[in-house]
RNA sequence: GGCAUCGUGGCCGAGUGGCUAGGCAGAGCUCUGCAAAAGCUUGUACAGCGGUUCGAAUCCGCUCGAUGCCU
């Protein structure tokens, strides 16, 4: 095993990952790698609550702001530069921090996705038309025809995962499921991952807050500029889809704002979903206050056993 | 004080004698490439008490509460 460590800082939107992170990154004075599906868009920022210069206190910062939501980026775009970006760093460093609430991406980058082969224009057109056409049992009759295997364990009443199968499928002309379980990952690095909780209630009372100053910062500006781009896949997004619909005449402003701050507490949830399951170091928000006042950073590594 | 209408789970809301509407919120969960996405699961509640009936959220009476009108 190497002496590299990846230190992965893992919890809901709002919880307080940020100002840790950058304590851990100044400790070890090394640099921080986000792990964010929507900060990474530099045409998104108020309402992704990227780390503003301050919070970032000079320490450098990977995938923040270096994508377009004009092209298209995705967890296996992220595993791919990601190993890439780690490998230079730990040119530099022992110990990497890397922050933020994409589940999925911190997964690809820990773990690895299997290779599949990538997804060609005409087959998404050919899955898409199938399912405008033919709904939800259009996708499932498909799927069950080109790979009965996986349509068995699919959950078959969620169409985002029929048509990726499906798109897969079409592009390599086999089964999704002949890709799955190929490679088994090894990673040239350890990785400890740091899942920071918080009681329920409080938490909900600072993603209410954070939604209330992302507002008085300018949020609803952000989204009029985007607008335009409203049918992105990057801007569906909680904070962007709920001011176009503000701006359609669906609700009020003020609905909107109670809006964000609803969905923004359910992602908060299945985040919490996700990370559970994970079998992560919990850190309770109690104990990470603490540490962060005394710099006792140490400590807080060493509760992984 | 009198008359009238009404009182359904956290909220909205259907249901006028038997076959546990539905929606929203909440909670739990799934997920190997749009993941801040997408999907799944989840409540026998009928203001209270008594009566009629084989059987009442539904009918009758009283009590409490709300609203409106009247004196």
């Amino acid at each position: 095993m190497s002496n590299k460590r990846l230190i992965y800082i893992a919890g809901p939107t709002a919880v307080g990952k940020t100002a840790l992170s950058v304590a851990l990154a100044q400790h070890f004075k090394t640099e921080i790698i986000s792990c964010d599906a929507r900060q990474c868009y530099k045409e998104m920022y108020i309402g992704t609550a990227v780390p503003t210069a301050e919070e970032q206190e000079g320490i450098p910062h990977h995938f923040i702001q270096n994508k377009s939501i004009h092209q298209s980026f995705d967890a296996g775009d992220f595993e791919k530069e990601g190993l890439v970006l780690l490998e230079d760093l730990f040119q530099k460093h022992h110990n990497v921090v890397m922050v933020g609430g994409s589940g999925l991406y911190a997964q690809a980058l820990m773990e690895g996705l299997d290779e599949f082969p990538p997804v060609d224009q005409t087959s998404m057109n050919v899955v898409g038309t199938l399912y405008k056409n033919y709904g939800l049992e259009g996708l499932q009759k498909s799927l069950a025809e080109k790979d009965p295997e996986y349509y068995k364990t699919v959950d078959r009443q969620n169409p985002r995962r029929l048509i990726r199968a499906l798109e897969v499928c079409e592009s390599a002309q086999k089964p999704y499921s002949s890709f799955l379980g190929q490679s088994a990952q090894t990673r040239p690095f350890s990785i400890q991952t740091l899942l920071l909780s918080m009681p329920r209630a409080q938490l909900y009372d600072r993603i209410d807050r954070r939604v209330e100053q992302m507002v008085a910062g300018g949020l609803e500006e952000e989204a009029r500029q985007l607008y335009p781009h409203r049918e992105l896949p990057a801007l569906q997004t909680v904070g962007y889809r709920e001011w176009f619909d503000h701006f359609d005449g669906k609700h009020s402003k003020k609905e909107a704002i109670a809006e964000i701050q609803k969905n923004s507490r359910r992602y908060a949830k299945r985040q919490m979903t996700w990370f559970k399951k994970k079998d992560n170091t919990i850190i309770e928000a109690g104990e990470w206050d603490s540490i962060l006042k005394t710099g006792n950073i140490i400590n807080l590594l060493k509760k992984q056993t």
